[in-house]
RNA sequence: ACAAACGUUCUAUUGCACCGAAUUUAUUUCGGUGAGGAAAGUCCGGACAGCGAAGAGUAGCAUGCUUCUUAACGAGAAGAGCUGUUAGUUUAUAACAGCAUAGCUAGUGCAACAGAAAAUAACUUCUCCAACUGUAUUGGAGUAAAGGUGAAAAGGUAGGGUUAGAGCCUACCAGUUUCGGAAGUGAUUUCGAAAGCUGUGCAAACCUUAUGUGCUGCAAGAUUAUGUAAACCAAGGCUUGAGGGUUACUCGCCCAAUCUUGGAGGGUAAAUCGCUAGAUGCUAAUUGUGAAAUUAGCACCAGAUAAAUAAUAGAUUAAAACAGAAUCCGGCUUACUAAGUUUGUUUAU
RNA sequence: GCACUCGUAGUUCAACUGGAUAGAAUAUCGGAUUUCGGCUCCGAUGGUUGAGGGUUCGAAUCCUUCCGAGUGCG
């Protein structure tokens, strides 16, 4: 499997984006905010990923292009192991990534942040499908 | 010394957007292209598109020395005038920097404190006349020569003149306006003459005047499929003028309510076009003081839509900034890099 | 993409279409009062009026260029 970032991996429905940010439900793992939600969407990945930096907190540009662009690699390169979590489930899962953070942080930090925060996503997940298989039991 | 331009390069791994080709019908492979001098601020000007049933005027807004450049401009070029700094000094003048630089002699308004008075100058002084009376007071008139102020005090000096004074008159000096000659496309400069003309400052105060300007912005606007309102259209009927629509207002223009029947269709979400070959770029020659223009040759150079152009590691290095296209152009403004290279100007040797 | 508004002591607000020393409350500090503290009273400190440039005799105020904060329309 190849860790590519296309544009069907991306969160780009308005409907969707909206249904996520009035229905989901969200953790922090600084400095990432996290909202996730399972909802139907075309797309072939098992995943859609929304990555935003607020402009209140990086005035520039090019700080906040710098930094969606070190999570889009993070998370690329990373993505794996909740895929497998979540191609077990019928639907597919939303998420956003809000960076909360005043500081630029480093490329090292970040990454062991994404990796974190993917596999408590995924912990989640993997739960609520075995509690469901259980209560079929 | 100052100004301008140039805005690191390469390797490996993993990736992104668009275009083309192949394979083949939803993917894969290969190749090509992929941010800026400011893409920024949005301070101006245009192109392009739509809006008004056709149009006119007003308001509003902007600009304001001259000539030129330009598609256009509030931008730029070359000049004129004014102001300031420096050098020089009896002056003259030179260099540099800045200037929203039409009109307070169209009208209105404002000018704190101080000062007699801040724009119709009479408070004190000075002079004359009258009263009372006895050397002072009161009243009337004249007078801008003197009065410590102030940012600014009603041309300056000298003489004449007068009751006292005054451009009241004369001479010289300074300024203003008008007329004429010369130079210049012109702003203007310069020479001469005339007018006692001497009229404070502020228009980035209201305003007047000249010129320009319709309004809204690519979320403009066009098309497609899904599908339907209380909004729209047509016909009939009622009504004959209440009202409604039309860019900020006025005129003008358009419609004719409520009811019945029929037709067509919006919001919302999405896709495609608009969308990148152009007042284009580079080079050379010619013209022009210059902004710039003309001609020739060559080139095709982002087009995304939560938004691609990258992430990591390493090398090169003294160190590498400001910063990310969103319809497109021309300017202005602001931000900014170590060493260096190139170009131009000036000064010194 | 357009159209606007506001920046004044540490904080919250004033300052009349330009006039001098930018004022008030509160906070802070000092003193008085109290056995001590609070309340109260008195006094002091604290401002390059967001930054630069211009107009004017004179600018918080007028004009202009930036910086920051915020609002509205589609």
């Amino acid at each position: 499997m190849q860790s590519t970032f296309n544009k069907t991996e991306k969160l780009s429905s308005k409907k969707a984006t909206e249904f996520l940010f009035a229905n989901g439900k969200s953790f922090s793992e600084f400095p990432f905010r996290v909202i996730h939600i399972l909802n139907d969407v075309e797309t072939k990945f098992p995943a859609q990923i929304l990555i935003t930096v607020p402009k209140k907190k990086f005035k520039k540009a090019v700080d906040r292009n710098r930094i969606k662009r070190q999570i889009s690699a993070a998370y690329r390169l990373n993505k794996f192991e909740l895929y497998s979590y979540i191609k077990k489930l019928d639907k597919k899962l939303t998420f956003a990534i809000i960076y909360t953070s005043t500081k630029e942080e480093s490329y090292a930090q970040i990454s062991d942040k994404i990796i974190l925060s993917l596999q408590r996503l995924a912990k989640m997940y993997k739960q609520k499908d075995e509690l469901d298989i259980d209560t079929d039991n």
